[in-house]
DNA sequence: GGAAGGACTTGCGAGCACTCTT
DNA sequence: AAGAGTGCTCGCAAGTCCTTCC
């Protein structure tokens, strides 16, 4: 591997001002998706029942729907819409002029060939595939690192997205919309100037080549569905995103010294007199306690209706003075982020209850709850009462300190790895419940659930002869005491098992324990109560993590 | 001061790869 | 050896928050 560069520095790109601040940036530009290979003649589209023979850049679009003709996405009228729309756009006169409705569109020939396509790439023979894997590596390795001041670093995404139609989350007005092709002409590049400039693939020059070390992406391009600047930049393993992960939680850390006081000041103004404040401080009360996101506007018409704590409608919330024995509840039930439905009771305070009553007064469903409030007012606040606070770092603090809280409470230093590990999780679930991380229930989940009781029952079975037999045969009681005693182990070992799975159903860990749980939290708590610290991170994530199983020791406090 | 643009983090699900079972 | 089940990686959408521009 070429080394160029790490001794001549001298060269190297200059910005003064704070940020990211690279010496050296070097590496080989983005990877392109493949161009794309016409269909044989013999797999037909047909119109209105007649074969018809399609232009190649007609062809393309075409296929990208017929690729997703079982998916549920193209049963939808918007997809369709928006589907149908843009591939007229890109047709010849005279496609357009013939092509009128998509009902008369059949694509079962071209969705076929893909179907078959894929199955004969499964069926592949074992070298075949081996061949194919050494192929991805060899691009990997050519286009996956970069060296950043000195350092080999991994890429996260360098290949550059397919074109294809865009799939939204939930109810998107631009579902199935055509996501174009990126060319050279359109990526910018950002290295560094004594660097070897990546070359463009041939007969092709970049957008622009860039030196901008207050930045840390490599290459960027703007995508056509809604406009934004797509990146490419470092694995989560890398220095510099390791840095800014301990970054990120050490202002956490830094909330903790404050939050009492934070609280106490926005209880006070719940009684303010200005209703801006007492919007603010509601609307912090949510963030706080129940680990909402900010909710920052969005462009109607543009992205799916979803909001967060600041974007909350009256819609949203039921109010309940009394409800199953409880005083002053609250009933949330909105879309939040990916359309992640959010639904949750919780009592609150007396002055928060009178509040809410109080901005709901006069209002339509559709209008803003905290019609003086947006993130931009709610940050400001913020960074005045702590430097660096804003809302988002309540859900990391908030997460990162019910994950040490509720180990401190569930681990028992008597237990076995088995047990302690289904503590682990448990604390790690009570954050995701926190923080309202779903997944669907797992397709194998009823089957496997089952399987596992299987097991159980065949186990207590075991366990039972083994006691009858201990009871017949007093000679050899040493041995038949060990495999009574094996058996027992293993069936407590298979229920926990059971119980972690039911309870984990509906909860997806991932989420938290990758961007909200500070990860010396978790390697303190591996080295106290000696789980090996493979058991709660696998291999990415002892990469990404590297920087926290470094630091952390025994008694490492969040 | 507010809209638009830009940079970066967070989030879920699809599909692949690997393991375990039969 | 094959098939099922599960864990992991990747893709890329969708957030947050800061900066820039008028």
């Amino acid at each position: 591997m070429k080394q160029q560069g790490i001794d001549d520095l001298s060269n190297a790109c200059e910005k003064t001002d704070d940020g990211v601040k690279w010496k050296q940036l070097e590496h080989k530009g983005p990877y392109f998706a493949p161009l794309y290979e016409p269909l044989p003649d013999d797999v037909k589209f047909y119109y209105d029942g007649k074969p018809m023979k399609l232009n190649v850049a007609t062809e393309e679009i075409a296929t990208f729907y017929a690729k997703m003709l079982d998916h549920e996405y193209t049963t939808k009228e918007i997809f369709q819409n928006n589907f149908f729309y843009d591939w007229r756009k890109e047709m010849t006169s005279e496609e357009r002029k013939k092509i009128k409705h998509l009902e008369k569109c059949d694509f079962k020939e071209m969705h076929k060939y893909f179907v078959d396509k894929n199955e004969a790439r499964k069926a592949l023979p074992k070298e075949e595939k081996q061949k194919l894997k050494e192929e991805a590596d060899k691009i990997q390795e050519e286009y996956g690192y970069c060296i950043l001041d000195g350092h080999r670093e991994k890429i996260g995404n360098f290949k550059t997205e397919p074109p294809g139609l865009f799939r939204g989350r939930g109810d998107h007005p631009k579902m199935g919309m055509l996501k174009k092709r990126i060319m050279p002409e359109d990526v910018i590049i950002n290295c560094s100037k004594d660097s070897q400039t990546p070359e463009p693939p041939s007969g092709h020059k970049w957008k622009e080549v860039r030196c901008d070390n207050t930045v840390t992406w490599l290459a960027s391009w703007t995508e056509n569905i809604q406009n934004s600047i797509k990146y490419i930049m470092l694995n989560p393993s890398s220095k510099l995103k390791g840095e800014k992960d301990w970054q990120k939680y050490e202002v956490a850390r830094r909330l903790k010294g404050v939050v009492n006081k934070i609280r106490s000041q926005y209880r006070a103004d719940w009684k303010s007199r200005e209703m801006k404040k007492r919007q603010r401080s509601v609307a912090l009360y949510f963030i706080d306690k129940l680990a909402l996101r900010a909710g920052n506007e969005k462009e109607e018409g543009e992205t799916a209706d979803t909001v967060g704590c600041c974007s909350l409608r009256v819609e949203h919330i039921k109010l309940h003075p009394e409800l199953d024995g409880q005083e002053h509840v609250v009933e949330f039930d909105f879309l939040g982020k990916d359309s992640i439905r959010y639904y949750n009771k919780v009592p609150v305070e007396k002055p928060v209850f009178k509040n809410l009553q109080l901005f709901m007064e006069n209002k339509d469903p559709g209008d803003d709850l905290f019609d003086r409030l947006n993130t931009t007012v709610l940050n400001k606040h913020l960074q005045d009462l702590m430097d660096g606070l804003t809302a988002k770092v309540f859900r990391t603090y908030n997460a990162s300190i019910t994950l040490q809280e509720q180990l401190k409470a569930l681990t028992d230093a008597e237990d076995n790895v088995a047990a302690k590990l289904l503590s682990y999780n448990r604390a790690n679930r009570a954050v995701a419940i926190l923080c309202n991380h779903q997944r669907a229930t797992p397709k194998s989940f009823e089957k496997s659930m089952q399987n596992l009781q299987a097991k159980i029952d065949a186990k207590k079975e075991q366990l039972g002869e083994a006691q009858m037999e201990l009871k017949r045969a007093k000679a050899d009681l040493k041995a038949k005491k060990d495999s009574l005693l094996a058996e027992g182990k293993q069936l407590l070992k298979l229920n926990v098992q059971a119980t972690d799975k039911e309870e984990n159903k509906q909860i997806a860990l991932g989420t938290s324990k990758l961007n909200y749980l500070d990860p010396r939290i978790s390697v303190a708590w591996c080295k106290k109560f000696g789980v090996p610290i493979e058991k709660i991170y696998n291999k990415t994530q002892r990469e990404k993590f590297a920087w926290a199983i470094d630091m952390a020791d025994e008694d490492f406090e969040f």
